[in-house]
DNA sequence: ATGAAAGCGCTAACAA
DNA sequence: TTGTTAGCGCTTTCAT
C-alpha cells in the first residue's frame, strides 16, 4: 500500500480512503490512485484490519461430520451466502466428539470470527462458553433455546411430518412405521414426537410396535427396517428420521425382495439431492439448505446488532418432496 | 498479552518466549507465567503473527462443487490433516465457473494462505497466476504438470481400471461397457484411455459400441445406461467414470427390470461411502481421500521448502473395493 | 535471563 | 482535501 501511495504521490491515508470509497477525496486524485491500484494489481490485506478491529469478516461453522450429505449441501449454501456478503468461512468438524468441539471453539476464538453456527446436535453448553464470554454471537440448530448472544434455528418437524403422514393417508395408508434417530438424543425425541402428532392429527393410530430407533446412518436404517419386517402385521409405509436412514430402509427392503413403492412406501427426511440417485428415487420431507443458511445468518446478524438482547428463535419450514418411493397402499388391508 | 505480562510482572517478550517454549527462560519464571496464562485463559491472536510474517498457517482449497460426495470426503480428510498440523482451512467453491475461480484465488491471496489445492479440473491457467506470482505454492489434481511453485497429484487411473477389468474378467465377463465423463474434458479422456488399456492388457476386446459419455452425475449415468441397453448385443458389465455415474446406471437398470449383479455387473470409480447405501452396494475403484489429502499436503510442503524447484508430481493408488454389484457373467455368452 | 522497541498493513482521529 | 500518526498483538533483534 505504501508502494501505491508513493507511486501516486499521495499518502497511504488517501489510498485507504480511495479504496474504501470515502467521498472526501477529490475525484481527480481518486481516479489517479485507482489507476495505480490497477497497475500494480494491488490486493488489500484484510488481516491488518482484523488486527486493528478484532473483526475478521469470517464466520465459523462447526459441523459434526460430512458423511451425511445434508451437511455439505448446507455448507455449500452457507459459503455462497457468505461470499456474497464478502465474508469468509472457517470450517471445523467435530466427529461428534467433545474434545474436538472444544478445540474448534478455540480455533474460532483465535481467528476472531464474527459469529459461529454450531451444528453439533448434542454437546455440553460449557464448550461454547468461550464464544459467549467474548461476545461472539452463536446460533444453534434445533435446540429451541436462546439467550443474549445466542440464537437458534429450528426445523419445523411438526409441519414436515404432518405433511408426510397426510400424504400417506391420502394414498390409503393406515399402518405407518417410523425409524427414528439414536435414542437419548434430543432431536430424535423431537422427530418421533412430530411423527406421533402427525399420525394423531391425521386420525391414524400411532402404534408403538412399528417404531424403531436408528442412528441417522444407512446401517441403522437397514437394521431397523429388517426388524420392522419381522412384525406379524407389517406397516404399509415407513417414515424415517433422515434420508440416510431411509436409504438403509430401502436397502433392507430390496434385500428382502419387497417392492417399493408397490408393496411398501418410504419417506425420508432432509430432501438431500442424493435421494434422487437411489432406486426408487426417495420421497422426502425437504429442508431447504439455502433457507437454513440464510436463517442462520439472520440470527447471527441480529445478535451482532443487539448483543444484549436475547437471540432470535427462527423456524425453517419443510416441504414434502414427492419422488417415487411412495404409492397407494397395497390392498391387503 | 500485555495483561498477562503485567500480572506476571515480566515483559511481553518473556510471555511470548514462554508461549513458544523458548529455552532461554528461567524455568521458575516460565512456570509462573504459565500459571497466569491459565488463570486468564489466554488465547493467543495468530492474526498478529500473520500480519508480521505474511504467513497465515492457513491452506486454501478450491473445489468445483460439493454435490459429488467425493469432495466432502476429501474435504473432511484435508481438514483433519490440517488441524493436526495446526493449520486452518480456507474453502472456496467455484461451481465450475471461471469468474468464481478468479474471485476464489483473490480471496486466497488476501488471506495470505500458505498454499492452495486447486481441484477445479478444467480452467484457464491464468486464473491461478496471482498465486504463483506471490510465491504461494499450489497443487493441482490430475493435470500431470508441474513447475516451480506448482505440484500435481494424479490418481492412478491406469492401475485402477486395470484392476476393475481384471476383476470382471475373472468373473467371466467379456463384453464390458464404459460410461465416461463429459466429452472434451481432459480427465474424461484419461479415464477412458485407462479403461481401454485395461481391456487390452486383459486380452479383452475394446468395443466402441459399448462406450458412452456421461457427465459425472447421476442423470448422465442413467441416460447412458439406457442407451447402452438399446444395443443389440448388450454388455454383461459396465464400468463408469465415477460413482455418481454408476448410481445413475444402477437406477436405469432397476427401471428396466434388469437384476444387478446377476444379469449385469457395475463398477464405479471413487469408492465413496454412499456406494454402500444404494442397492446393490456398489463395487468401485476406490481412491483414498486420506491418501489424496496427504499427497496434496506433501506436494505443498515441498513447494514451500523449495520454491524454485519444480513442484512434485505425485501419484495416488487405487484399490478395488468389491461390494455387491459385481458377479459372474450370465451364461448367455 | 530478561526488557525495550521496531514493524507487519491498515484506518480513524486529528492537524494542516 | 490531504497528510501525519498512533495503535491493533505479536515476535525478534539488540541491549542490558
Amino acid at each position: 500500500m505504501r508502494t501505491v501511495a508513493q507511486r501516486a504521490g499521495v499518502s497511504s491515508a488517501t489510498v485507504s480512503r480511495v479504496i474504501n470509497g470515502s467521498p472526501a477525496v477529490k475525484e481527480e486524485t481518486a481516479e489517479h490512485v485507482r489507476r495505480i491500484l490497477k497497475e500494480l494489481n494491488f490486493i488489500p490485506n484484510p488481516i491488518a484490519t482484523t488486527l486493528k478491529y478484532g473483526r475478521s469478516n469470517t464466520y465459523g461453522l462447526i459441523i459434526p461430520d460430512l458423511a451425511n450429505p445434508f451437511y455439505p449441501e448446507f455448507l455449500l449454501n452457507f459459503e455462497e451466502a457468505l461470499v456474497e456478503s464478502d465474508h469468509e468461512l472457517l470450517l471445523a468438524t467435530t466427529q461428534s466428539n467433545e474434545p474436538k468441539l472444544v478445540n474448534s471453539v478455540r480455533r474460532m476464538v483465535m481467528r476472531r470470527v464474527d459469529g459461529v453456527v454450531v451444528m453439533a446436535s448434542e454437546y455440553d453448553t460449557r464448550a461454547v462458553e468461550p464464544l459467549l464470554d467474548r461476545q461472539i454471537p452463536i446460533v444453534t440448530i434445533d435446540r429451541n433455546r436462546a439467550q443474549p448472544g445466542s440464537g437458534d434455528v429450528a426445523i419445523d418437524f411438526d409441519e414436515g411430518y404432518r405433511q408426510a403422514v397426510q400424504h400417506l393417508k391420502e394414498l390409503g395408508h393406515k399402518r405407518i412405521g417410523f425409524i427414528g434417530g439414536n435414542v437419548g438424543i434430543h432431536t430424535s425425541a423431537v422427530r418421533l414426537e412430530a411423527f406421533r402428532k402427525g399420525m394423531v392429527s391425521a386420525g391414524l393410530t400411532f402404534d408403538e410396535r412399528l417404531i424403531r430407533s436408528g442412528d441417522y446412518r444407512v446401517s441403522g436404517g437397514d437394521a431397523a427396517m429388517a426388524s420392522i419386517l419381522m412384525e406379524p402385521r407389517r406397516p404399509t409405509a415407513v417414515v424415517t428420521a433422515n434420508d440416510l436412514t431411509a436409504f438403509g430402509a430401502l436397502r433392507a427392503l430390496h434385500a428382502h425382495g419387497i417392492q417399493v413403492p408397490s408393496e411398501m412406501s418410504v419417506i425420508g427426511f432432509d430432501g438431500i439431492q442424493m435421494g434422487d440417485a437411489v432406486y426408487p428415487p426417495l420421497t422426502s420431507i425437504a429442508v431447504s439448505p439455502r433457507d437454513l443458511a440464510q436463517a442462520c445468518l439472520r440470527a447471527l446478524d441480529h445478535s451482532k446488532l443487539h448483543p444484549s438482547r436475547r437471540g432470535l428463535l427462527l423456524k425453517v419450514r419443510c416441504t414434502l418432496l414427492v419422488r417415487s418411493s411412495t404409492n397407494r397402499a397395497p390392498d391387503r388391508a
